[in-house]
DNA sequence: TTGTGTTTTATTGCCTCC
DNA sequence: GGAGGCAATAAAACACAA
């Protein structure tokens, strides 16, 4: 139990009597008397008007008043228990105004500000007190504000993403079926593909990040088991590539027969993270045959534009043959994903 | 008027710093 | 060991709906 500080049966905190004044009895070795605030206060204190008139109305009254109330209140000290007074508007803007320009109390500060709102100095250190706890409530809030906005924004992110890829799947596995498709029916000419998982990228493509087209390479090496392995596109057209950005992917078909025929690239699909579309890539293709070699096999090249915000993106096409009498018929398709 | 929830003022106990 | 800060809490004051 601090000292000087009054029990009553009830365990309700009672203001000492000693001296007949209002006294408030403070902890920590503080006594009313040593603390002296409500004797000598200054005829300006803060808050005096609104206590007489508040007074003489019956209303609220504030924690401090004058002197001579002080003294007519020995009365209530006879008759009631003490009520505890908030503090008046002009005191309380005082303090705010002082708070904000800072938040911790020196004891100069403390000293002045009691004296300048006839306060107790420990009741102004009570106050900032009060505030900080307020000031730190109101500081988590805003806190768990900001967070659950930035949390609300990446699981929605999130999200997209997850759909993105399930779209993404999704292709991956039309574009392998219709592959698979085109293979299985007679033709003159194999096109190999190269498809690689979307949600499994290697350690190629993970090391292609920064180089974007030698991921034309991995997917190609990624050719499924009983297909023919492709061949890399050839240096130049790696190097020509360069870098992504207003780069061309290169795609190479592994021709096994008919090498005398011409092939075209007609389309190239491309699909990355936002869109889907396909693009026209005739003109960007070139041809090549190796027929002269007698063997069977010519590497043949598709080039065509990437998006430039492309990161990852599919490419599928469709080969068309066109024999010496110009007529033309759909030999295959082939697909292939690349990371960039 | 009354019940109830919120805010404000003040106390208590513990901790840290000098 | 004293001063001061903080968290937890008590209790009065206040706001407001029924």
């Amino acid at each position: 139990m601090d000292p000087g500080r009054v029990v009553f049966d009830s365990g309700v905190p009672r203001r000492a009597c000693g001296g007949g004044a209002q006294m408030l009895l403070f902890g920590r070795g503080g006594s009313a008397n040593s603390s002296g605030f409500f004797r000598g206060v200054p005829a300006t204190v803060l808050g005096m008007e609104e206590s007489r008139s508040s007074s003489a109305a019956g209303g609220k009254r504030p924690f401090f008043t004058t002197h001579e109330e002080l003294l007519e209140e020995e009365y209530y000290d006879e008759q009631a228990p003490e009520k505890k007074r908030r503090l008046t508007a002009e005191q309380v803007q005082m303090l705010e105004r002082s708070f904000e320009e800072e938040n911790k109390l020196e004891p100069e500060r403390k000293t002045e500000l009691a004296r300048r709102l006839g306060m107790a100095p420990r009741q102004v250190a009570v106050w900032f007190q009060n505030r900080r706890a307020r000031w730190k409530t109101k500081q988590l809030e805003h806190d768990f504000d900001r967070l659950k906005a930035a949390y609300d924004a990446l699981a929605a992110d999130h999200h997209g993403l997850l759909s993105d890829n399930d779209r993404l799947r999704a292709q991956v596995i039309s574009l392998t079926e219709k592959l698979q498709d085109k293979e299985t029916s007679p033709s003159s000419v194999t096109i190999t593909t190269a498809v690689q998982e979307v949600d499994q990228p290697d350690e190629h493509t993970e090391a292609a990040s920064t180089t974007g087209f030698a991921t034309v390479n991995d997917a190609f090496a990624a050719t499924p088991p009983g297909h023919q392995q492709q061949q890399p596109p050839k240096d130049d057209h790696l190097s020509s590539s360069g870098t992504h950005d207003g780069g061309a992917a290169v795609v190479v078909f592994d021709v096994t027969e008919g090498a005398n025929d011409h092939l075209s690239c007609e389309s190239a699909y491309f699909a990355d993270a936002a869109e889907a579309y396909e693009r026209d890539c005739a003109g960007h293709y070139a041809l090549s045959s190796e027929e002269e070699d007698g063997g069977a096999v010519s590497d043949e090249g598709c080039s065509f534009d990437l998006p430039d915000d492309a990161t990852m993106f599919g490419a599928a096409g469709v080969v068309h043959h066109h024999d010496t009498a110009d007529e033309e018929a759909q030999l295959g398709s082939w697909t292939a994903w690349f990371w960039s």
